[in-house]
DNA sequence: ATCTAAATCTCGTCG
DNA sequence: CGACGAGGTTTAGAT
């Protein structure tokens, strides 16, 4: 076979034989590409956890990398998927006599843990396979470590005369994000939040403040410092109970 | 327009002009179908973070709830999208005279917070509207409130004479699983998790804890337990350093 | 709308 | 492989 230009990059069936989707889906998993079917299915899933869905009309995604994803028409989050890694498998099971109905059965299967989705279509209306490139990485900004970095580079924004020390000090409770000491030479905990924080941030920051005052084994107090755009009453509120601070900074926009 | 049979359920095409594509995807948005896109194009995203993707072969799925997803080739996440509600609108930017190139604009926007994502196609190689009927719910077992059910049902199963007095029983700190007492009268603080826990869960038990023995104003003691199939080594040393307690129980299977 | 915590969270990183 | 924590987390439920 030759392919003068480029090779296919997309083939579409519309409303194929079951026969026919089994056919393509196969080539098109054999031959790394991502495929799509949708079509009215039902879809059952056992690992982790287990669920069962009935009958209805979905979208179903395989990614070369083992990926598996089934959409309703509602949703961000897919509503059974299962991760990179799995083994995918496409099989038509004929029906008894001209009684029973035939299907289109799609299996992804992992180890570690132990997990299997089934999707099972009675139709297919459509299968696409595509064959892309895509080279490219996702440039981010606004996460936390560009917070770190942000301090790290001004440490005054934290507080006139702070001293960055370390980053992701251990301790026996993990972590801390930024270890330091202020101007009157207290050690300083700093746990960092890229956006707007609740109770579970504080009880972090308060488990490395723990852990660092058993650890240097002094009495000299260490202070703890939440820093994040802003937090909720609550959080406030645990903040000041077990006295620790907090200071309003946000990752750089640009 | 007279539909004899179900009205047209899914529609393709391959290799479409940008201005087909346009007028196939804005379409397929307006009568609320699930509108797929696949081809190169570049991504920018400006809301809570901000992020940028040169161009690459990508799969764009727009739903009718107004979630919009964009795939790579690899992973399970969507390397950019936005959550449902958002308004979706699909232009034409022609290229000026023959020498730039045109390019259809997919754009996404909301409010609270402010965000907008943009897909520019430089190339189209298949579009397709799908509309179908999903009237069923996920049957999901295996869930945390599974776990909880079981404990209600039979509270021997945590330790002989445990007795749950409340379920959600509210606290300064947040709302807690199971609150009940022991044999011997004390109070007992339950926190459930379905899955092998880390520090995270002894730190929010430890939180309720401390909250319900500040609330209560007494100096009896009360007691923590941390439900979980079982515990990191961290974990489990954080519990004893606080006093808490582990009882390993699963969410039933079936 | 905001708060709070669960989730088959996913994902990267590090031991 | 497990552990740990970030995430534009998303989602659901309560206030």
């Amino acid at each position: 076979m030759t392919r003068s230009e480029d090779e296919t990059r997309v083939d579409t069936l519309e409303r194929p034989s079951l026969e026919a989707a089994r056919e393509t889906i196969a080539s098109g998993i054999a031959r790394e590409a991502l495929v799509t079917a949708f079509g009215r299915c039902r879809v059952e899933y056992d690992g982790r956890a287990a669920s069962s869905l009935a009958a209805g009309d979905r979208h179903v995604m395989c990614k070369p990398d083992g990926t598996i994803l089934v959409h309703t028409d509602e949703g961000q989050k897919p509503v059974n998927w299962q991760p990179p890694g799995c083994e995918h498998t496409v099989e038509l099971v004929e029906g008894e006599a001209d009684t029973t109905e035939s299907a289109l059965i799609l299996e992804s299967t992992r180890s570690t843990p132990e997990e299997r989705l089934r999707v099972t279509f009675e139709t297919v209306l459509c299968v696409s396979v595509f064959a892309g490139t895509d080279d490219t990485d996702l440039s981010l900004v606004g996460t936390e470590e560009d917070l770190r970095e942000r301090i790290l580079e001004t440490p005054d924004l934290l507080e006139s005369g702070f001293t960055p020390l370390a980053t992701e000090r251990a301790t026996p409770a993990g972590a801390v994000d930024i270890y330091g000491e202020d101007s009157a030479g207290r050690a300083v905990v700093i746990e960092l939040k890229r956006r707007r924080v609740g109770p579970d941030a504080v009880s972090q920051l308060r488990r490395y403040v723990d852990a660092l005052e058993r650890d240097l084994h002094a009495d000299a107090a260490v202070r703890g410092i939440l820093v994040a755009p802003s937090v909720t009453d609550r959080a406030s509120r645990l903040l000041s109970d077990h006295g620790l601070e907090f200071v309003s900074l946000e990752p750089p926009a640009e």
